[in-house]
DNA sequence: GTCTATAAGCTGATAGAC
DNA sequence: GTCTATCAGCTTATAGAC
């Protein structure tokens, strides 16, 4: 009671204040990423993210200055995850190993997070305006490191003799396709939705597929 | 003249009034394809529509009913191509050929009409909720037909031993990738912008990478 | 068929009381 | 920090003169 007295009340009740917002922008960032990649940026209202946050549209100005300040929040979270599955691709391990954990979590991760990636999906597919230079460079910077991985694999005959950037290109789009056309893909399987078993499938009718 | 004058005017200009139909309607769906795949449907305004197609608005109105109007008549359009690639894939011909012919046809089509790509692949990523359940079951048919090609192969021993549903998964995927993803396929190859020459190396790249 | 003017409603965003 | 009330602007769509 006392410590909420007195001039100091914004530090004092700091600890509550900041429990609070880290809940509310926690709730509102969640509820966004799933709306944005159910009907894009302009087909999603910020009256919608409040009433589905549980909170007044305006508390949702309170935390976010614009809408566009919750996409670019949301742009920057999914970025930090992006190479996270690519970690497995490193000159000094084997090739088979690498790639199957890499396939394999790529799509789990995907599987997983399944509104985040159709988000992202939808930002690269209009383009990834919402891109920062910082961004697009360290996408560069991590394939490129990927891509020498492979290369030196390819040098030592541990590797069919492929462009290692068009394999990429390849993986990536397989995997991503799983969630991200998740219901094309469910009419192609003839199941009502997909399960964990059919990613396991995927994962390794792919890697068959490459015959690794 | 003569033939203008009357109560058989709706008749008489018929030719011209269709002429002029046909030329507005095909304007405003090219320009819509190209909005609605950079922008999605609600980022898409019918006064842009109309701006870009050199007709004042109430004009587009006159041709389509409404926005969604104008949606779905590209998705029926977009649709009737949809399995044009599949026709190589029949089961008296040669697996390694005939899967050629589908990968190469698949990415020039997609490189041809990159805004109708995207703009389908939006429309998938968000669930394909314009699609009627013909067009559904069209694709199920077609992709059906398709499988049964390849298992005939396997049975035969001209196949590898995979899942034909995840095997086109994977090479649906991989093409449309390239065109529904351009600025991330470009930066990937380190290039300003994809050529032909790009696409015509993700072909070979592809079929070097499944070593049919 | 063409086009201007306008209706009716929703949007992002803010002011200001509590 | 929370919330009500409200604004200014833009949206889809239509009415009605030409």
């Amino acid at each position: 009671m006392a410590r909420q007295s007195g001039g100091e009340r914004k530090k004092a009740d700091g600890d509550n204040e900041g429990r609070i917002r880290a809940r509310n922008e926690a709730k509102i960032l969640e509820v966004s990423v799933r709306l944005f990649s159910a009907k894009g940026f302009d087909g999603t209202t910020i009256s919608e993210i409040a009433e589905e946050s549980g909170l007044p549209k305006a508390n949702v100005y309170y935390y976010f200055k614009t809408k566009t300040a919750i996409y670019e929040r949301l742009i920057a979270e999914v970025f930090r995850d992006w190479d996270a599955a690519l970690r497995h691709i490193r000159p000094e391990r084997d090739p088979r190993e690498a790639l199957a954990d890499y396939v394999r979590e790529k799509l789990e991760s995907s599987r997983r997070n399944a509104a985040q990636s159709r988000f992202f999906a939808g930002e690269l597919l209009r383009g990834g305006k919402f891109l920062s230079r910082r961004q697009r460079q360290h996408m560069l910077e991590v394939t490129r490191e990927a891509c020498e991985a492979v290369e030196h694999w390819i040098s030592e005959g541990r590797f069919p003799e492929l462009d290692p950037r068009h394999f990429f290109i390849m993986i990536w789009a397989t995997t991503q396709f799983y969630a991200d056309f998740a219901p094309v893909v469910a009419a192609t399987l003839e199941v009502p939705r997909l399960r964990k078993s059919d990613f396991d499938d995927a994962a390794d009718q792919i890697l068959k597929a490459i015959r690794l």
